[in-house]
RNA sequence: GCUGCUAUAGCUCAGGGGUAGAGCACUCCCUUGGUAAGGGAGAGGCCGAGAGUUCAAAUCUCUCUAGCAGCACCA
């Protein structure tokens, strides 16, 4: 029997090795320097410990500029963060400490000493944690890895007051043993792998922040304190990383919405926006956009806000939703309680628009050769969301939803999701998305409908979902098991904005429970009744969050088109004034968005001020312009001037603040002549 | 909803047990200036709401409300 390992590397090479060989002693017999480099090797692509024996298999030598060693970075880290919260609090207990995306976090449960009461970490904690990171990194101690038997690892955490390593010791298999790391004298209950020594992290890390977190992910459980950090192999991209932060923070769409006068939130309106003139047109801007694509397709309908609770127990919201709903009666009822005269009947105000809608649909007898039937509606829907869900315009409780419902045989089933999807991808398009995710959701434990109509269903949608793909090798598709709402399968469309970051905002969703429950049918062929099938889909999702998107997207430089006020004629000094007036009122008479000012400052202040406030185009008009009947150009976010007639200028403004829709139609009525 | 933090002028923020401060914005005056802040003067605040401690509270304590970060939630 052979009692060696044959390792293949990256160059193709094989080489045998006793068995036994450790990574390190592999890296060693390469080259000394890359010894010291390695951190850990990849086996077959798993990556795990230097100190661990090499299996056959394809090997490579992870060093610290490998990609997969940031991994290791960051989980180093976390360890080390652990352990100088243990050094400098002692008695706070550490629970788990995973690498997430850009970095890392560890919980923790501190009390204090002598109250012995919680004692949750604060901000002014950070620099001191921090610093004695950095001395256990220059300490460089190795990571050391013991195996334990499980009841040992059990007991010496108990006896360190550990209770929730042990709870973690608990969940693991009985009779398993537990991999526990050292780093010196400090060690942890770990899964690894780890670098070589506490050195190998490097001084690329911050400590960002705190925040509560349950034990477990669980709101019974009790709030631990999360501390979170992010670590780097390079001080370049810690940098690179805080400076991308930071321009997410400039993006902010609460800060834009404040600067450029779009909208405003008060104390006694909690999540519902009070939409000012500039922000209310960017809203009818989308409103109209989003009609002209619906128009010959849908049928735009219109249902109450306020519906008796009853409706809302047969849609079977009332039970589920209750906790997210408004409910109102009339105020006379709240004044008088006890007032049995009054009318202290109980609505609700829609969190949905889907019972309105299926409400339509049975208003009278439909027959199979009406289908599909599809309604739409701007709807205005409020829920009750946790307080600490609220989150500017992209959480809010009262909203507009670009909401419709299909209304189709089982048959008409695939070409319908075919259609909202060809609708959908090309609204993200015009707004420049074009990274698009689409993931199916499929049948979670806790559902309604038979499962031969789950069957159906999904069968249906993987096929639509295959056919997408063929279609176009920009999108990305995935399947999210056990996702589903429980009334049927969904797809679920995420687009990618111009900094990387993913939103999930469009929605097809298959429906077996509220055409049973409200007792939908068509007459087929054959004089019967049958259900139809339901499809919910939206395609902004909220059209107020869409235009938080939208705002953090182009960070408030939004395209002409888009934009509430897309030209300020500036004057620059007042005899320029009557020639100014001319100018925005050519452009006025093009349908454009125009503001003039005229006011007695310098044309640096106004430049500035209306670059502040993001309007796309400044026209500069002084007494060169007015004589020569042109105007000075200057965009948005560019130093550039450029200088032209004044009717060509109004041709070429006009035409590129044609929303991209109706340019498409005038280009192909020209395509067709 | 939970944990922590925060709440002072339209905005950004300083202050702090004894009658409230700055810059920008706003109004008026001077200035008509060629591409991101010209100068001066003025006006503006129940210091988020309620209660308590105190001779005295914007300041200290408690409760509530809202916001921020994260967690949980997101039909």
């Amino acid at each position: 029997m052979s009692q060696s390992v044959s390792l293949t590397f990256p160059d193709g090479s094989v080489r045998a090795f006793d068995a036994g060989t450790t990574g390190r002693d592999v890296a060693e017999s390469i080259s000394k320097s890359l010894a010291k480099k390695a951190v850990a090797v990849s086996i077959n692509g798993t990556v795990q410990d230097l100190a661990d024996p090499v299996a056959t298999g394809s090997i490579e030598i992870v060093t610290r500029t490998d990609p997969r060693a940031l991994e290791l970075i960051r989980h180093d880290a976390a360890h080390v963060m652990a352990e100088a919260v243990q050094e400098l609090w002692p008695g706070t207990q550490v629970t788990i400490g995973p690498v997430i995306e850009n970095g890392f976090y560890y919980d923790f449960k501190r009390v204090h000493p002598d109250t012995r009461e919680d004692w949750p970490f604060t901000p002014e904690d950070l620099p001191r944690i921090e610093a004695r990171m950095k001395e256990i990194v220059a300490r460089n101690k190795p990571f050391t890895k013991e195996v334990w038997p499980r009841e040992k690892a059990r007991n010496v955490f108990a006896d360190m007051g550990e209770g929730y390593k042990v709870e973690l010791v608990d969940a693991i298999p009985e009779g398993q043993d537990v991999k526990i790391y050292h780093q010196g004298d400090w060690f942890d209950l770990c899964r690894g792998p780890h670098m070589a020594s506490t050195g190998q992290i490097g001084t690329a890390f911050k400590l960002m922040k705190v925040a509560g977190a349950y034990w477990r992910g669980d709101s019974n459980n009790a709030m631990l304190t999360r501390i979170y950090g992010t670590a780097w192999a390079s001080q370049e991209e810690l940098d690179q990383y805080l400076h991308v932060l930071a321009e997410a923070e400039k993006r902010d769409h609460r800060k834009l919405g404040r600067e450029m006068d779009l909208y405003h939130f008060q104390e006694e309106g909690p999540g519902v926006v009070f939409w000012h003139g500039k922000g209310w047109r960017m809203f009818q801007t989308l409103t109209a956009y989003m009609r002209r694509r619906l128009a010959g397709t849908y049928e735009e309908v219109n249902a109450p806000q306020v519906l008796d609770k009853s409706l809302w127990e047969t849609s079977g919201h009332w039970g589920w939703y209750n906790e997210n709903m408004f409910a109102v009666k009339s105020a006379h009822a709240f004044v008088h309680p006890d007032d049995e005269e009054a009318d202290q009947r109980v609505f609700a105000l829609k969190p949905m628009n889907c019972p309105g809608h299926v409400q339509i649909f049975k208003h009278g007898l439909k027959s199979y050769r009406e289908l599909p039937i599809r309604l739409a509606e701007f709807g205005l829907v409020h829920r009750y969301e946790p307080s600490g869900a609220l989150h500017g315009l992209m959480r809010v409780r009262g909203f507009t939803q670009d909401d419709a419902h299909i209304f189709c045989t089982d048959e008409q089933m695939a070409a319908e999701c075919l259609r909202i999807n060809e609708l959908i991808l090309s609204v993200y398009k015009d707004f420049g998305f074009e990274e698009i995710t689409i993931k199916l959701s499929t049948r979670p434990d806790k559902r309604v409908g038979t499962d031969e109509l789950w069957d159906r269903a999904e069968s249906v949608m993987t096929d639509v979902l295959k056919t997408i793909q063929s279609q176009s090798n920009n999108i990305k598709t995935g399947i999210l098991p056990g996702e589903g709402a429980f009334y049927g399968p969904k797809f679920e469309y995420t687009l990618k904005d111009a900094i990387g970051r993913e939103w999930q905002c469009g929605t097809t969703q298959v429906d077996f429970n509220l055409p049973e429950r409200f007792g939908a049918f068509y007459i087929d062929q054959n004089s019967e009744k049958r259900q139809p099938v339901m499809i919910h889909r939206a395609i902004c999702g909220s059209m107020e969050r869409f235009l938080g998107i939208l705002i953090e997207n182009f960070a408030g430089h939004m395209p002409l088109w888009f934009a509430p006020l897309q030209v300020v004629v500036a004057t620059i000094t007042s005899d320029a004034d009557d020639y100014g007036r001319e100018v925005a009122e050519a452009l006025r008479e093009a349908g454009m968005i125009v503001e003039t000012d005229f006011r007695n400052e310098k044309i640096n202040y106004k430049i500035r001020e209306h670059s502040v406030t993001k309007v796309p185009v400044i026209i500069v008009c002084g007494k060169k312009e007015a004589e020569e009947r042109s105007v000075n150009i200057r965009r948005l976010g560019s130093q550039a001037q450029t200088s032209m007639k004044l009717e060509e200028a109004v041709t070429s403004l006009a035409h590129e603040a044609t929303p991209p829709d109706i340019l498409r139609r005038l280009e192909a009525k020209k395509a067709a002549a």
